[in-house]
DNA sequence: TTGAAATTGAGATTTATTCTCATTTAATGG
DNA sequence: CCATTAAATGAGAATAAATCTCAATTTCAA
């Protein structure tokens, strides 16, 4: 018997290399998605495995990182995927303003703003309890109802100059 | 005598309807240009007149403006113009997650923040120092040297279903 | 008035992201 | 285990904001 397959995007053997993520998150991501009506694909598996190894990537980055492992996932699955997952709360999209989307991997944060180094592109995160109480004060003082903000700090940092990934950052 | 004109523009009788700005205002733009070896052309004057007169506006927005006044100006000139502007910082760029370039004319202001109502799309300025301090001390604690912050709250204001320019902003 | 240098318009180009649709795949229930 | 069906994929087309190109035009200073 021959079986022919026209279109072979990823071979089984990409997932041999030991599990993607862990059993409690698999079986998570599984239900979360089986409530939407959602399947678990062996593409989606690998966005998401190297999305949460990450902290924050841009899409190209990301299929750049899968496209290392000698796999293909194509562009448009990975903002498909990437989207989604910031539907499911997993992800959530940032602009530092050099014109692209960046996917802030939330699985494990808290809420959080973000300082960012203009010199090497380096983001911290922070939370200031004492920031967010005067911005609900300035929001309740003219008569809105807070439902999310957007605070960046943008500056350089200490040792920009050893950084290794230092490049000039455009605005 | 005959002078054939291959390409005009716009018409010297698009100037005659009044002053565009106020003498002090051409003077000080004059000379602002002049340090920089530009020129003040029609089409920047019509421009500049335009966005003086506006407070926050997208270069499509002042692309038509212009255009209800029966003069044409390209859309490349308009940002080109816009971003001079912010070089000389009269203007200031903004991204509110809309996917659009806001201007800020910022000639009579100083520095403030934004509250921005999800539905009707409301631009409230505020600025508050308390917060800066605390941004300041933020920055600080994580070594980094603060040269521009973006501080916007989202959220939606007490009379938006009122609001003539309601229309539903996507996110 | 004239010449050099800056500016313009029109449309081509760029770039990030989304969309389209034919093909393929995962999940479900017998 | 297999068939069914709805969801997902890949590839490339489409979109849209902003920038770029370049020949034609205009400003400004001398």
């Amino acid at each position: 018997m021959i079986i022919l397959r026209i279109r072979i995007n990823i071979e089984p053997k990409a997932r041999s290399n030991g599990p993607l993520f862990t059993m409690k998150e698999l079986t998570e991501l599984k239900s979360e998605l089986a409530r939407k009506k959602l399947k678990l694909t062996r593409q989606r598996e690998i966005i998401i495995d190297a999305f949460l190894k990450a902290d924050h990537i841009t899409a190209e980055e990301l299929h750049h990182e899968i496209a290392n492992k000698n796999i293909h996932v194509g562009l448009a699955t990975i903002y498909r995927t990437l989207n989604l997952l910031c539907e499911i709360g997993v992800g959530q999209q940032r602009y530092f303003g050099d014109n692209k989307t960046i996917y802030d991997n939330i699985s494990h944060k808290k809420h959080h703003d973000h300082l960012i180094c203009d010199k090497c592109g380096k983001i911290i995160e922070f939370e200031s309890q004492a920031i967010e109480k005067l911005q609900e004060d300035m929001a309740k003082r003219h008569g809105f109802t807070l439902e999310r903000h957007r605070l960046e700090l943008y500056g350089h940092c200490q040792d920009w100059k050893n950084c290794e990934e230092f490049q000039k950052v455009a605005h």
